[in-house]
DNA sequence: CTAAAGTTTGACACTGGTGTCAATGTCAAG
DNA sequence: CTTGACATTGACACCAGTGTCAAACTTTAG
């Protein structure tokens, strides 16, 4: 598959795709043309890259993380004692982030409730299939 | 209290205090001298911003959420249609970021483990004391 | 063969969140 | 009164993530 299939079915634009390979987050094989090919795999790649992005994690970041998710894949359960303090400490980070997410989700939720907009969270509900 | 100690206690520079009032995310009383006046009710307010605007939230939409959640704490239980469902389109988003986040935080425990870590585990765990 | 759609690289530009500096004002301590 | 620490506003600047446009090439459809 093309860059253009590839970013319809991410929604993600051509433009960040390009952008987040330039930063390493993505590797792309190259047509006889030039053409970037991707696979099925670099979908959910690019899904989750520009989640994590959007999630104020920043690429240089984004990088680490996946590298690390690459490396757990492999049977390759080495990693310098530097990179897992790294990671160790992103994972505080990360943990904040979520507990700070958390807290407002449920506020929301609370608030939608207490002023008869349930239905709402209904709707809200069932895009969970697309979240990736 | 001024925004010096504010600053310190919340561990968020006072330019960013500055700046988070200027986009409505805070209100701060003067006093007569023209300094920005706190009460303890701030420290958690600003922690709760800084948090938000960390994972990835811009400030517009932070003070969407922020208002909602002002708004349940008081016996104020109206909320226009319009503004509901755009918290409920602001959930959603919420609610992947949280997914994603939360995703890549098991992963990295899981590679910490995987390569004779876990002590850090334990390490990152503690602080959570001080999350907000 | 030609036109339309998709791709490539590269450049320019904008926005939002931050840092930093400058000039000025306030206040508490010596 | 002076000094030093902290405030105020405002400006300039930076970086990262994106949008957008241009010029050139490839592929597909008609």
């Amino acid at each position: 598959m093309r860059i253009g299939e590839l970013a319809t079915r991410t929604g993600v634009t051509t433009r960040l795709i390009r952008y987040y390979e330039q930063q390493d987050l993505l590797e792309a094989d190259r047509a006889a043309n030039g053409y970037r090919t991707y696979t099925e795999a670099h979908v959910e790649r690019v899904s989750r890259v520009a989640g994590l992005v959007q999630a104020g994690i920043p690429t240089r970041l984004v990088k680490i993380l996946l590298d690390a998710e690459d490396a757990a894949e492999r049977e390759d359960p080495t990693c310098p004692r530097e990179v897992a303090q790294q990671l160790a400490t992103e994972l505080v980070g990360v943990q904040a982030r979520i507990d700070c997410l958390t807290r407002s989700r449920d506020s929301i939720r609370r608030f939608l409730t207490a002023t008869q907009h349930e239905v709402l969270l209904r709707e809200a509900q069932e895009p969970a299939t697309a979240v990736v």
